[in-house]
DNA sequence: CAGCGCCCCTGCCCGC
DNA sequence: TGCGGGCAGGGGCGCT
Protein backbone atom coordinates (compact mmCIF):
# COMPACT_ATOMS: atom_id res chain seq x y z
CA UNK A 1 0.00 0.00 0.00
CA UNK A 2 2.88 2.19 -1.21
CA UNK A 3 3.20 5.38 -1.63
CA UNK A 4 6.78 6.97 -0.88
CA UNK A 5 5.96 6.72 3.10
CA UNK A 6 5.09 3.22 2.85
CA UNK A 7 8.02 2.42 0.77
CA UNK A 8 10.72 4.09 3.20
CA UNK A 9 8.57 2.53 6.14
CA UNK A 10 9.04 -0.68 5.42
CA UNK A 11 12.69 -0.52 4.31
CA UNK A 12 13.21 1.06 8.16
CA UNK A 13 10.99 -1.77 8.96
CA UNK A 14 12.87 -4.65 7.23
CA UNK A 15 16.98 -3.26 7.40
CA UNK A 16 17.24 -4.38 11.17
CA UNK A 17 16.14 -7.93 10.59
CA UNK A 18 17.89 -9.02 7.34
CA UNK A 19 21.21 -6.69 6.82
CA UNK A 20 24.91 -8.24 7.47
CA UNK A 21 22.90 -11.52 7.36
CA UNK A 22 23.76 -14.69 5.43
CA UNK A 23 20.68 -15.93 2.92
CA UNK A 24 20.23 -19.49 3.15
CA UNK A 25 17.71 -20.01 0.36
CA UNK A 26 15.48 -17.91 -1.94
CA UNK A 27 11.46 -19.42 -2.52
CA UNK A 28 9.83 -18.25 -5.53
CA UNK A 29 5.93 -19.10 -5.08
CA UNK A 30 4.74 -17.67 -7.99
CA UNK A 31 7.19 -15.77 -10.29
CA UNK A 32 4.89 -14.06 -12.44
CA UNK A 33 4.93 -10.64 -11.65
CA UNK A 34 4.59 -7.47 -13.59
CA UNK A 35 7.86 -8.92 -14.87
CA UNK A 36 8.94 -12.62 -14.99
CA UNK A 37 11.24 -13.26 -11.77
CA UNK A 38 14.62 -14.88 -12.71
CA UNK A 39 14.23 -17.46 -10.08
CA UNK A 40 17.51 -19.01 -10.81
CA UNK A 41 19.26 -16.36 -10.52
CA UNK A 42 17.84 -15.47 -7.05
CA UNK A 43 18.58 -19.30 -6.47
CA UNK A 44 22.33 -18.14 -6.67
CA UNK A 45 21.55 -16.01 -3.78
CA UNK A 46 22.00 -18.56 -0.99
CA UNK A 47 25.15 -17.82 0.98
CA UNK A 48 25.48 -14.15 0.10
CA UNK A 49 25.73 -11.86 2.92
CA UNK A 50 22.76 -8.90 2.27
CA UNK A 51 24.74 -6.20 2.67
CA UNK A 52 22.14 -2.89 3.10
CA UNK A 53 18.59 -1.92 2.14
CA UNK A 54 18.39 0.99 -0.16
CA UNK A 55 15.68 3.16 -1.67
CA UNK A 56 14.95 4.53 -4.98
CA UNK A 57 11.81 6.33 -5.45
CA UNK A 58 9.72 3.60 -4.94
CA UNK A 59 11.97 1.03 -5.19
CA UNK A 60 13.69 -1.23 -2.94
CA UNK A 61 17.37 -1.82 -3.44
CA UNK A 62 18.60 -5.02 -1.27
CA UNK A 63 22.46 -4.96 -1.60
CA UNK A 64 24.41 -7.88 -2.55
CA UNK A 65 28.43 -8.30 -3.53
CA UNK A 66 27.34 -9.38 -6.63
CA UNK A 67 24.29 -6.74 -7.19
CA UNK A 68 21.04 -5.76 -6.10
CA UNK A 69 17.49 -7.12 -5.74
CA UNK A 70 15.65 -4.26 -6.55
CA UNK A 71 11.82 -4.71 -5.92
CA UNK A 72 8.68 -2.27 -6.28
CA UNK A 73 5.55 -2.95 -4.40
CA UNK A 74 3.29 -1.84 -7.18
CA UNK A 75 -0.11 -0.86 -5.78
CA UNK A 76 -1.15 -3.93 -3.24
CA UNK A 77 2.75 -5.80 -2.35
CA UNK A 78 4.33 -5.75 1.05
CA UNK A 79 6.85 -7.47 2.63
CA UNK A 80 6.81 -8.71 6.12
CA UNK A 81 9.39 -9.93 8.34
CA UNK A 82 8.11 -14.05 9.42
CA UNK A 83 9.88 -16.89 10.91
CA UNK A 84 11.26 -19.91 9.13
CA UNK A 85 8.07 -22.52 9.19
CA UNK A 86 5.50 -20.00 9.12
CA UNK A 87 3.06 -21.40 6.63
CA UNK A 88 2.52 -19.21 3.64
CA UNK A 89 -0.72 -17.78 2.79
CA UNK A 90 -2.52 -17.01 -0.78
CA UNK A 91 -0.09 -14.38 -2.42
CA UNK A 92 3.04 -14.89 -0.66
CA UNK A 93 5.01 -14.82 -3.73
CA UNK A 94 8.75 -14.84 -2.28
CA UNK A 95 10.50 -15.33 0.66
CA UNK A 96 14.14 -14.38 1.24
CA UNK A 97 15.45 -16.84 4.29
CA UNK A 98 18.45 -16.30 6.23
CA UNK A 99 20.71 -18.24 8.59
CA UNK A 100 18.43 -17.17 11.75
CA UNK A 101 15.35 -18.50 10.59
CA UNK A 102 14.32 -14.90 9.77
CA UNK A 103 12.25 -14.47 6.65
CA UNK A 104 11.55 -11.50 4.45
CA UNK A 105 8.20 -12.43 3.17
CA UNK A 106 6.79 -10.47 -0.28
CA UNK A 107 2.98 -10.60 -0.36
CA UNK A 108 0.96 -9.08 -3.34
CA UNK A 109 -2.42 -9.73 -4.29
CA UNK A 110 -2.43 -8.10 -7.65
CA UNK A 111 1.26 -8.63 -8.83
CA UNK A 112 1.23 -5.08 -9.94
CA UNK A 113 4.85 -5.71 -8.08
CA UNK A 114 8.10 -6.58 -9.65
CA UNK A 115 11.70 -8.58 -8.50
CA UNK A 116 14.17 -7.53 -10.55
CA UNK A 117 18.13 -8.35 -10.48
CA UNK A 118 20.27 -5.89 -11.06
CA UNK A 119 24.44 -6.03 -11.32
CA UNK A 120 26.44 -3.30 -11.62
CA UNK A 121 25.24 0.18 -10.55
CA UNK A 122 21.54 -0.39 -9.97
CA UNK A 123 20.93 3.87 -10.36
CA UNK A 124 22.19 2.95 -14.41
CA UNK A 125 19.28 0.41 -14.55
CA UNK A 126 17.07 1.38 -17.34
CA UNK A 127 14.13 1.76 -14.51
CA UNK A 128 16.31 4.06 -12.21
CA UNK A 129 18.53 5.93 -14.50
CA UNK A 130 15.76 8.64 -15.65
CA UNK A 131 13.65 8.92 -12.53
CA UNK A 132 13.48 12.53 -11.01
CA UNK A 133 14.59 13.61 -7.41
CA UNK A 134 13.44 12.62 -4.60
CA UNK A 135 10.83 14.61 -2.69
CA UNK A 136 12.75 15.13 0.24
CA UNK A 137 15.84 15.90 -0.76
CA UNK A 138 17.23 19.41 -1.75
CA UNK A 139 17.30 18.66 -5.26
CA UNK A 140 13.60 19.05 -5.11
CA UNK A 141 13.02 22.49 -4.81
CA UNK A 142 10.92 25.54 -6.27
CA UNK A 143 13.51 26.26 -9.17
CA UNK A 144 13.85 22.97 -10.12
CA UNK A 145 9.66 22.14 -10.97
CA UNK A 146 8.93 25.56 -12.07
CA UNK A 147 11.51 24.92 -14.91
CA UNK A 148 10.59 21.90 -15.29
CA UNK A 149 7.29 22.63 -15.92
CA UNK A 150 7.47 25.71 -18.15
CA UNK A 151 5.50 24.61 -21.52
CA UNK A 152 3.87 21.59 -20.07
CA UNK A 153 0.19 21.31 -20.80
CA UNK A 154 -0.13 18.50 -19.08
CA UNK A 155 -2.84 18.85 -15.66
CA UNK A 156 -0.25 19.55 -12.43
CA UNK A 157 -1.44 16.86 -10.30
CA UNK A 158 -0.28 13.87 -13.11
CA UNK A 159 2.60 16.60 -13.71
CA UNK A 160 3.88 16.03 -9.95
CA UNK A 161 2.80 12.18 -10.26
CA UNK A 162 5.16 11.36 -13.09
CA UNK A 163 8.18 10.16 -11.79
CA UNK A 164 10.13 11.24 -14.04
CA UNK A 165 9.61 14.99 -12.70
CA UNK A 166 9.89 13.97 -8.46
CA UNK A 167 9.75 10.57 -7.60
CA UNK A 168 7.43 9.29 -4.53
CA UNK A 169 4.05 11.19 -5.49
CA UNK A 170 1.14 9.31 -5.65
CA UNK A 171 -2.61 9.69 -5.50
CA UNK A 172 -3.28 10.55 -2.34
CA UNK A 173 -0.25 12.55 -1.25
CA UNK A 174 -0.53 14.73 -4.90
CA UNK A 175 -3.92 15.22 -3.87
CA UNK A 176 -3.28 15.76 -0.80
CA UNK A 177 -0.41 18.45 -1.06
CA UNK A 178 -2.22 20.37 -4.00
CA UNK A 179 -5.41 20.63 -1.20
CA UNK A 180 -2.80 22.44 1.20
CA UNK A 181 -1.24 24.79 -1.55
CA UNK A 182 -4.50 25.63 -2.85
CA UNK A 183 -4.34 24.58 -6.40
CA UNK A 184 -6.61 23.56 -9.01
CA UNK A 185 -5.21 20.09 -10.08
CA UNK A 186 -6.77 20.38 -13.50
CA UNK A 187 -4.34 23.63 -14.10
CA UNK A 188 -2.32 23.05 -16.70
CA UNK A 189 1.21 22.62 -15.39
CA UNK A 190 2.60 24.97 -17.24
CA UNK A 191 0.71 28.13 -15.95
CA UNK A 192 1.08 27.18 -11.84
CA UNK A 193 2.78 30.19 -10.65
CA UNK A 194 6.30 30.11 -9.17
CA UNK A 195 4.79 31.47 -6.08
CA UNK A 196 2.37 28.57 -6.57
CA UNK A 197 5.13 25.97 -6.66
CA UNK A 198 6.95 27.02 -3.95
CA UNK A 199 3.78 26.29 -1.49
CA UNK A 200 3.21 22.98 -3.30
CA UNK A 201 7.19 22.13 -2.81
CA UNK A 202 7.10 22.57 0.76
CA UNK A 203 3.45 21.33 1.11
CA UNK A 204 4.61 17.71 -0.61
CA UNK A 205 7.61 17.72 1.11
CA UNK A 206 5.41 18.16 4.71
CA UNK A 207 3.04 15.93 3.75
CA UNK A 208 5.44 12.99 2.68
CA UNK A 209 7.10 13.71 5.97
CA UNK A 210 4.46 13.81 8.22
CA UNK A 211 3.54 10.45 6.74
CA UNK A 212 6.84 8.74 7.39
CA UNK A 213 6.47 10.08 10.59
CA UNK A 214 3.22 8.62 11.40
CA UNK A 215 4.23 5.48 9.33
CA UNK A 216 7.26 4.65 12.01
CA UNK A 217 3.81 4.01 14.69
CA UNK A 218 2.67 1.45 12.14
CA UNK A 219 5.68 0.00 11.61
CA UNK A 220 6.07 -2.72 14.64
CA UNK A 221 2.75 -3.92 13.56
CA UNK A 222 3.67 -3.87 10.74
CA UNK A 223 7.00 -5.89 10.96
CA UNK A 224 5.77 -7.99 13.66
CA UNK A 225 3.87 -9.89 11.48
CA UNK A 226 0.35 -8.93 12.44
CA UNK A 227 -1.02 -5.35 11.66
CA UNK A 228 -2.64 -3.57 9.10
CA UNK A 229 -1.11 -0.86 6.55
CA UNK A 230 -2.56 1.39 9.14
CA UNK A 231 -3.34 4.45 6.74
CA UNK A 232 -4.06 7.92 8.82
CA UNK A 233 -7.28 8.37 6.94
CA UNK A 234 -8.30 10.29 9.59
CA UNK A 235 -6.05 12.83 8.64
CA UNK A 236 -7.00 12.91 4.88
CA UNK A 237 -8.70 16.28 3.77
CA UNK A 238 -9.45 15.79 0.08
CA UNK A 239 -8.52 11.98 -1.00
CA UNK A 240 -11.59 9.87 -0.47
CA UNK A 241 -13.73 13.10 0.90
CA UNK A 242 -15.55 13.60 -2.87
CA UNK A 243 -18.98 15.12 -1.74
CA UNK A 244 -17.99 15.66 1.85
CA UNK A 245 -17.66 19.25 3.29
CA UNK A 246 -14.46 21.26 2.37
CA UNK A 247 -12.43 21.31 6.37
CA UNK A 248 -11.87 24.79 5.09
CA UNK A 249 -14.96 26.42 3.44
CA UNK A 250 -17.48 23.70 4.05
CA UNK A 251 -18.32 23.89 0.48
CA UNK A 252 -18.56 19.90 -0.98
CA UNK A 253 -15.79 18.56 -2.67
CA UNK A 254 -15.09 18.16 -5.97
CA UNK A 255 -14.37 14.71 -7.41
CA UNK A 256 -12.99 14.28 -10.97
CA UNK A 257 -11.13 11.57 -12.78
CA UNK A 258 -7.65 12.94 -13.76
CA UNK A 259 -5.12 10.07 -15.88
CA UNK A 260 -7.69 7.44 -15.05
CA UNK A 261 -7.12 8.37 -10.93
CA UNK A 262 -9.97 9.76 -8.77
CA UNK A 263 -8.89 13.18 -7.89
CA UNK A 264 -10.90 15.34 -5.09
CA UNK A 265 -10.65 18.84 -5.22
CA UNK A 266 -12.38 22.16 -3.72
CA UNK A 267 -13.41 24.58 -6.18
CA UNK A 268 -13.41 27.94 -3.91
CA UNK A 269 -10.30 27.25 -2.22
CA UNK A 270 -8.22 25.58 -4.90
CA UNK A 271 -7.88 27.61 -8.17
C1' DC B 1 9.26 14.46 -27.27
C1' DA B 2 4.85 15.29 -24.74
C1' DG B 3 0.67 13.50 -23.48
C1' DC B 4 -2.73 10.31 -23.06
C1' DG B 5 -5.05 5.68 -22.67
C1' DC B 6 -4.30 0.90 -21.83
C1' DC B 7 -3.12 -2.70 -19.31
C1' DC B 8 -1.24 -5.98 -15.89
C1' DC B 9 -4.30 -8.55 -11.50
C1' DT B 10 -7.18 -9.66 -7.37
C1' DG B 11 -10.44 -8.14 -3.98
C1' DC B 12 -14.00 -5.52 -2.30
C1' DC B 13 -18.08 -2.77 -2.30
C1' DC B 14 -22.26 -1.27 -4.23
C1' DG B 15 -26.54 -1.64 -6.61
C1' DC B 16 -29.90 -4.54 -8.66
C1' DT C 1 -27.83 -14.37 -1.60
C1' DG C 2 -25.71 -13.96 -6.22
C1' DC C 3 -23.71 -11.45 -9.76
C1' DG C 4 -21.93 -7.75 -12.80
C1' DG C 5 -19.63 -3.36 -12.83
C1' DG C 6 -16.56 -0.17 -11.13
C1' DC C 7 -12.92 1.08 -8.49
C1' DA C 8 -8.35 0.62 -5.66
C1' DG C 9 -2.37 3.61 -2.67
C1' DG C 10 1.52 2.25 -9.67
C1' DG C 11 3.74 2.91 -13.62
C1' DG C 12 5.73 1.12 -18.01
C1' DC C 13 4.51 0.88 -22.78
C1' DG C 14 2.77 1.97 -27.21
C1' DC C 15 0.28 4.98 -29.91
C1' DT C 16 -0.84 9.68 -31.76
Amino acid sequence: MPELPEVETTRRGIAPHIQQKIVTSVTVRNPNLRWPVPVSVFQLLAGSELIDVQRRGKYLLLKFAQGYAMLHLGMSGSLRIVKQGEPPNTHDHVDIAFVDGTVLRYHDPRRFGSLHWVEGDPLSHQLLAKLGPEPLSDAFNVDYIFAASRKRKQAVKPFIMDSHVVVGVGNIYATEALFSAGIRPTKPAGSVSRKAFELLVSDIKQVLANAITQGGTTLRDFVGGDGKPGYFKQQLKAYGRGGEPCVVCQKPLKEVRLGQRSTVYCTACQR
